[in-house]
RNA sequence: GGCGCUAUAGUCUAGCCCGGUUUAGGACGUCGCCCUCUCACGGCGAAGACACGGGUUCGAAUCCCGUUAGCGCUACCA
């Protein structure tokens, strides 16, 4: 599953390659994860290449996004960015050269590579294990196209040269341009890196990853109220596992452990149902001062909220975190301490408050919390188990109504807990109007 | 089609390199029970897998071959 080319410390050298012609893919941020998580262990280098050949299809927006998104995860890296737009007289003198040397051809404007005869270059993969292809089996490739910019594999080796990058960690769709590139390094007189090819991500049904397998671009994880840690979490055992059963860990861990020898080399397939679980983890281990300008966003996102107290705020958080499985789930599951304006399950109200018996209950509960002096929790708690037990009644028999009379909801932080956020006043008007 | 990669439960995986210590371990999800005012959390438990077929061997999830399936590449996309 893994060969010996182990790095010597402080030598290596890796780079993430991003293209700015759309946001930044799940799939890429894992592989900048691995490289990265590979630089820091080995205390090398992460370099960051801004593969930006296609002049009409990148965009300054798409790179100010990436690198948001990329800090955002945790991924720093450590020497300027080199642009590849900025290039395209060097890789043309290279690709003159190699023209001048034999090794290829003019084709009008663009500069093709000759395929020697047949031939086998092995592949040596750092994931794979030895790999080999025959040259028979690919055509002469193109290394300058006809409007000047440069092939991809082509001014990939330049650039990997240039920037004397070690070991190249990329996915799976790269394995069949490897033969290709070291084609290109060995006729350039260059030395080829180390490669690791990690095996894609796919969607749950096992086809490409796209929107409806819950998103693709890290971007709208964030938007959802995803955690970084849990996105990061998630994306590092999607092929790769320390070897014991650890799931849980941070980044400074993972860096700790990391062993290339562990990553897999099977494609898996994104599960949203486990980012889901790893995220809601990560949620309720969190502080609620840490939570809160989070939940802040959301309720500014969504409108509500607006000259709420900072204690009121800290209270729900605490209150709520534990049933989070994203942050933009604390919205809906909240809107009825935001004003009148909340969501009312029908159905719950058709089975708690329609009854006359609940009605009655309700207003005989409502009397009492009305003359108590203390609306704390516990003794409201306590108002209502002594009217279960005065009533012959269970206690559920009043929980029951008045959590719906008072959130529209059958779910969400216990009653009384509920009942002592929202106040006296908004609570004792709301089961009014539901005995009425 | 050609070339390449891959193959443990619905999903992610441990075990595979160095064959016996495995009644194949863990996690998500599912189901049941407990806790309980609901939901969630937590606790306990259950169902569920070595793709198939050959071979090597006293013995194979582990090694070899084939088949099947999935994916990738096969662009003057990156």
């Amino acid at each position: 599953m893994s060969n010996d080319n182990t790095p010597a410390k402080n030598a290596i050298r890796v780079r993430f390659a991003p293209s700015p012609t759309g946001f930044l893919h799940i799939g890429s941020a894992r592989t900048a994860l691995f490289n990265w998580i590979f630089a820091r262990h080995y205390g090398g280098t992460f370099l960051l290449r801004i593969e930006d050949t296609d002049l009409t299809r990148s965009e300054a927006r798409f790179l100010d996004e990436i690198m948001t998104d990329l800090k955002w995860l945790g991924i720093n890296w450590d020497e300027e960015p080199i642009h590849q737009s900025k290039r395209f007289d060097v890789y043309r003198a290279s690709a003159e050269e190699l023209v001048k040397a034999g090794r290829g051809y003019r084709e009008g404007e663009a500069y093709i590579f000759k395929m020697p005869g047949a031939r086998v270059i092995e592949v040596n993969d750092m994931i794979h294990g030895k790999v080999s292809f025959n040259t028979n089996d690919i055509k002469d490739q193109v290394m300058i196209k006809s409007d000047g910019s440069p092939a991809y594999n082509f001014c990939c080796v330049v650039d990997d040269a240039y920037l004397k990058v070690t070991h190249i960690i990329r996915g799976d769709d790269h394995l069949s341009n490897t033969p290709k590139q070291i084609l290109f390094y060995e006729a350039l007189g260059l030395k080829a890196p180390e490669f690791g090819h990690m095996p894609l991500i796919m969607g749950a049904d096992g086809a490409k990853l796209s929107k409806r397998h819950g998103g693709v671009s890290v971007e709208e994880y964030k938007r959802e109220g995803y955690l970084p840690e849990a996105l990061v979490n998630y994306l590092l055992l999607l092929g790769w596992s320390p070897g014991d059963n650890r799931e849980i860990m941070s980044l400074d861990e993972a860096v700790k452990i990391f062993d290339s020898k562990n990553m897999n080399s099977v494609q898996a397939k994104f599960d949203l149902q486990k980012l889901r679980w790893m995220n809601g983890e990560y949620i309720a281990k969190k502080g609620s001062g840490e939570l809160l300008p989070l939940i802040k966003e959301q309720l500014k996102v969504s409108g509500r909220g607006e000259g709420v107290s900072e204690e009121l705020l800290l209270k729900l958080t605490d209150l709520y975190k534990i049933r989070m499985k994203t942050l933009a789930e604390f919205v809906p599951a909240t809107d009825h301490f935001f004003g009148d304006n909340y969501s009312i399950d029908e159905k719950a109200v058709e089975k708690h408050l329609k009854p006359a018996e609940s009605k009655a209950i309700l207003r005989e509960f409502t009397d009492r919390i009305e003359k108590a002096g203390n609306f704390s929790a516990a003794s409201l708690e306590e108002m209502c188990r002594a009217m279960a037990e005065e009533k012959k009644i269970k206690a559920g028999q009043i929980i029951h109504p008045t959590r719906v009379a008072i959130s529209g909801k059958t779910t969400g932080a216990g009653l009384f807990e509920m009942m002592e956020v929202l106040g006296k006043a908004k609570v004792v008007e709301r089961m009014r109007k539901a005995a009425s």
